[in-house]
DNA sequence: GGCTATTACTTCCCTTTGGGAAGCATCTAG
DNA sequence: CTAGATGCTTCCCAAAGGGAAGTAATAGCC
C-alpha cells in the first residue's frame, strides 16, 4: 500500500502531493537563478565575483540568497580561503552535479526554441 | 560575429545574457507550478477542476495565472465549450509537449533523489 | 599615518509576486 | 426559488525580488 509520500521515508515520492517535501525542493530547483547558478558551476568551482559577472544582472543579495539555499540543501559547497583579499569558492557537490543535467536540458531547450515562443 | 542575443533574431541565444528574452522564458518555465501544470497536461487535455485536484494545494487564482501565462507564450491551448455547466479544457501545444520533456526530467530527478537531499 | 583598492557580502527600502478566503456569473435540476 | 456545479475574479496581506549603498578586513602605496 502506498502512502503517497506523506510521511517521507521509503515510499515513492510524488511532487503532486501537497505534503511531500518534494514540493519545497522543486520550488528551490525550479527557479531562474538556481538554474543559472548550477549551470555556471558545471564549469568548475567559481568565486562569488566570477559568478556575479557570468550571471549578468544578478544583484549580490540575490546571488548570496541563492547560493546559501543551495548550500543548505546540499547542492553546493562553500569554501573560504582566508587569504587577503578574502577568497570564497563555490562548487557543485555530487548532488549538485546530478541535478545539473536536467537543469542544463531546460536551459538548452529554452535557447534552442526561443524563436518559436510567443514574446509577451 | 556573435551578438550574444541582444537583438533577439537569428543569433545564438544565451540565458546568461541579461537582455536576452531567454531570461523571461526561463523565469516562466523554471517555476514550481509551471512544472506541475505542464506535467499534468502530458496525460492529455484537462479541465480546470481536474488540474486543481491533481495539483494538490494550488489555489484557483494561482492556477489561473499560471495557465494564462502559459497560454500567452504558446505552451498551452485553452478551449471553451459553452455547454452547461461551462466546460473549459487546457491542452499542451506542440511547444508545450516539447518543454514537457526537460520538465519531466526535473520532476523525476527530485522524486528519485529526495532522500539524499538535506531537509531544511 | 592616511588613502585607496579588493573581495564578499549585508542592510535598507520599495515594488512585485505569491497565496488563501471569499465572492461572482451562468445555467440546470429539484 | 433555492441549491449545486463549474470556472473563475477580487480582496487583502505577507513573502519574495531587486537595486543602491554601506560594511569589514587587510594590503599596498604615498
Amino acid at each position: 500500500m502506498s502512502m503517497r509520500c506523506t510521511t517521507g521515508r521509503h515510499d515513492k515520492h510524488d511532487v503532486y502531493a501537497a505534503q511531500c517535501p518534494c514540493r519545497g525542493v522543486l520550488d528551490l530547483l525550479a527557479s531562474k537563478w538556481t538554474a543559472l547558478v548550477i549551470g555556471a558551476l558545471e564549469d568548475g568551482p567559481q568565486r562569488f565575483g566570477e559568478l556575479q559577472r557570468r550571471l549578468e544582472g544578478v544583484s549580490p543579495k540575490v546571488l548570496t540568497q541563492t547560493l546559501r539555499r543551495l548550500e543548505e540543501s546540499g547542492f553546493v559547497d562553500r569554501t573560504v580561503y582566508p587569504a587577503v583579499p578574502l577568497h570564497v569558492e563555490y562548487a557543485l557537490t555530487g548532488l549538485g552535479s546530478g541535478v545539473a543535467e536536467p537543469l542544463a536540458a531546460l536551459r538548452g531547450w529554452v535557447e534552442r526554441n526561443l524563436d518559436d515562443i510567443r514574446r509577451v
